[in-house]
DNA sequence: ACCTGAACACCGTTCAAGT
DNA sequence: ACCTGAACACCGTTCAAGT
């Protein structure tokens, strides 16, 4: 029941649990000194720049050695994934939508202020201590509402899915040049589409995009499009809130 | 005003334009057939399997002669990452919120049947002939609603999102070694947090795993979950829409 | 026990040379 | 004009050897 199971070590390392090293030589890093070396590296190079060469140089040590702490690239991955998370804002006192809105857009701000965690951020559950603090504050903010836990995780994985894909479209679009350095920027991206539709195929994009909706105040996406698809969002999870309140149904099926 | 814009030469194959060449012996590939070999390596053997060398040899050709039609393995990855999606559903007839849900559904299922898609797909907007297929398609499902053309591309816009990011966890959760091998699967999932969290700092979701929310029908993500963030998505156009057509306001902000 | 250095099996991409 | 083959500058990861 309570039984522990076999997690890779470097999520051990994560919650802060460094093996208790008997013998030998004291270790020279920690896995959090590793992390932010790899983290800083992203931040000014992009994630291309961090490889365990780069790493290992910038922690003053030879590439072979992070092996010690890390089982692989990838798990090195797992752990900047984490530790580049800040405190989740403080829900106390807060309308549960006030909270929602504010805890989204603070995701999506992590996600563009280091973009280089777009690529690596969705494809694991969140296993780190950081990650499952933001976790546990979301569901904090919708208790007494009168969802269950399945429920509130939902809409939690719904707006972290909703911070994450509106923060990749920001920045492909308005930095031409972030992640994908193959593809214009917001300013081509309409006259680019302009060039190639015709109308028989595409009739409703073509449309659309003659009617300049491509054409925002900073391009193809804005902050006027964030809140709107938030709205989308949150006023779904208010209308599930009040069938709750009213006593309706209670798993629908 | 319909200029043509510079676009990757890569964009320029997507849409059929092969350059046409004049003298010299006749090409012997095209992107098609490059891009088709590279799916089925990356449907067999995942995205870690297409490399310039392996996608280059089943084509019968040395690595090197890959660059005559694409400019770098990147560009690749977005020819794939277009050939891969199928003809998109036909709206003709249906309700608008039928066609939305099953839209966001077909999204998902072909980013499930190759989830190498999940790490590319979301990093770029669309630019390839297929996927503006869908996008046309949506736009015209809310024709006649009310709403404008940026809306309109919002709303699509929170849909792939959405798709795309319950693809991503039942992808991680369901096998577990499909995306990460690092980190176990859903049975495990529940366990291992049980044996992490600590009920000072993580109140709210030690309660909410306790309770046992982390055990779906399927594990972490089951289409339960899946239809019910969609609702909660469809709820808020909903709303909009009903909006509009009681002409309250026309923008807000 | 920790770290190094050499070595292995790869990468993506360039460029000159062939036809 | 297309394709090849050699070459370059990298990768992540292993393993034996040092301390």
């Amino acid at each position: 029941m309570s039984q522990e199971r076999s997690l890779p070590p470097v999520v051990e390392r994560l919650w802060g649990r460094e093996p208790v090293s008997r013998r030998g030589p004291r270790p020279r890093l920690d896995l959090t000194m590793i992390a932010s070396a790899a983290i800083e590296i992203a931040d000014a190079e992009g994630l291309a720049g961090v490889s365990m060469a780069s790493v290992a140089s910038r922690v003053g040590v030879a590439a072979t050695a992070l092996y010690r702490y890390v089982g692989s690239k990838e798990e090195l991955l797992t752990a900047m994934a984490d530790f580049v998370v800040p405190m989740p804002p403080d829900p106390a006192g807060r309308p549960w939508r006030d909270y929602l809105e504010l805890w989204t857009r603070a995701q999506r701000d992590t996600l563009l202020e280091h973009p280089w965690l777009l690529p690596i951020a969705q494809l694991t559950p969140p296993l780190g201590p950081r990650r499952l603090l933001w976790l546990d504050r979301l569901l904090a903010a919708l208790d007494g509402m009168g969802l269950d836990g399945g429920e509130k995780i939902n809409v939690a994985s719904a707006l972290a899915g909703y911070a994450l894909t509106d923060a990749a479209l920001v920045a492909t679009s308005g930095e031409p040049h972030v992640v994908d350095p193959g593809v214009g920027g917001a300013d081509d991206y309409g006259e680019a589409l302009a060039g190639l539709l015709d109308a028989e195929t595409y009739p409703a994009l073509s449309a659309a995009v003659r009617a300049g909706a491509l054409r925002g105040a900073e391009g193809w996406v804005d902050d006027g499009d964030f809140h709107f698809g938030l709205e989308l969002l949150l006023d779904g999870v208010e209308a599930l809130i009040a069938r709750r309140a009213s006593g309706d149904d209670v798993g629908g099926k």
